[in-house]
DNA sequence: AAATGATTTAATCATCCGTTTAAATAAAAA
DNA sequence: TTTTTATTTAAACGGATGATTAAATCATTT
């Protein structure tokens, strides 16, 4: 956290990591200061406010989780198969370089109701996507109704998240150790696209 | 918030409902206070310090949200899609009371190491249940490096509760509206046992 | 009724924490 | 160099917050 850094980045690169691991209101601004090696006032001098630096973070945070879906889900060379794995791929590569962006992003949401719901997702309507056009074509029309596409974003999206949530219960539960853990997520980068093609059976 | 209830219930109830929603470091005593209708120092007079009334509101937490699971993994009687059928069950009826309760969990866990971890789980080994011995039997020893119980036990607990984690961000993206994300779970009873024993074919 | 103990209240303390200020230093422009 | 601007620092402010105190009220016992 220091080396040939621009005062600004020292900065972003020390909040992010702490507002990551611990939210938005356990983070104290003398923390960040500390971990980025910087003077208290400088915060405040780049950044305004410990609110504006958070959502500067937060923006990019949610940029960079949800930059893949959008290309994903409307390519128009891959199957819907290769669209299910190339999602788990990246996410479970991205989820392994930032374990807390998951559940920091979920539980801020939670927290912080629309100030940036509105904005993440408004890029993402799964109506207007290929992969829904490919996901009517598969399930068929008669069964829409028992199985909304949604579901099989939820199931996806869970599947792929929820071990990184879940990390600490899961491990005890499971008596598997950090190594074990990371070749099940390995693992799962073809697991998960097999189960959801199944479920589309 | 009121009626006949003791002191120490009327701060507890407040404690759970707003610790619930915006977590430990967000929550002010004040707040609790308010909520529950009583004097500030009755929080200490009763409880000690705010961290005291959280480890008591967060064990019981675990507690309820764990307690269903060490029944059903070891029941004798049932099958094992009738394990899954009744988890799946149990949590989204638990989880439709409180909606916080997962992020909640999940995130304090995050946010405070160890500290709850043990506890929790030590009561929940999976290789020690019978759900164990099915999951064994019907995968078949040669497939069992390929796929972990431990998989199977993320895919259940995924399925069940990503949905209401990631709701806000959900419902937008498949634009659905509360009543549509209630029918949803209501089908996910059925549909999440039935997914989970495709996995296992 | 008096005495004892439990509960509740108002007020205050002490510390924490986000932010600001004013001065000092460094860098850039003139 | 001198002047101006940008960056950094130490110190402090003021409100928030967890906790405590001492007195008041209520309930129970004798």
């Amino acid at each position: 956290m220091s080396t040939d850094l621009t005062t600004e980045d020292k900065i972003k690169n020390a909040a992010r990591e702490i507002f990551m691991k611990k939210g938005y209101a356990a983070t104290k601004t003398r923390d960040i200061a500390d971990a980025a090696g910087i003077n208290l006032a400088l915060l405040n001098y780049y950044f305004r406010s410990k609110e504006k630096l958070f959502q500067q973070i937060m923006m990019e945070s949610l940029t960079v989780f949800f930059q893949h879906i959008q290309n994903v889900f409307n390519g128009e060379q891959t199957t819907l198969e290769e669209k299910f794995s190339l999602l788990a791929s990246s996410y479970i590569n991205q989820i392994r370089e930032q374990p807390d962006i998951p559940i920091f992003i979920l539980s801020e949401l939670r927290a912080r109701p629309d100030e940036f719901v509105s904005q993440m997702s408004v890029q993402t309507r799964l109506k207007d996507s290929i992969l829904f056009d490919q996901l009517l074509e598969k399930i068929g029309k008669e069964r829409m109704m028992e199985i909304n596409p949604l579901h099989i974003m939820m199931n996806l999206m869970g599947l792929i998240v929820f071990p990184f949530i879940g990390r600490p219960m899961l491990e005890r539960m499971g008596e598997v150790d950090d190594a074990h853990f990371d070749l099940m997520m390995e693992q799962r980068k073809e697991l998960i696209p097999k189960w959801i093609m199944q479920m589309l059976e």
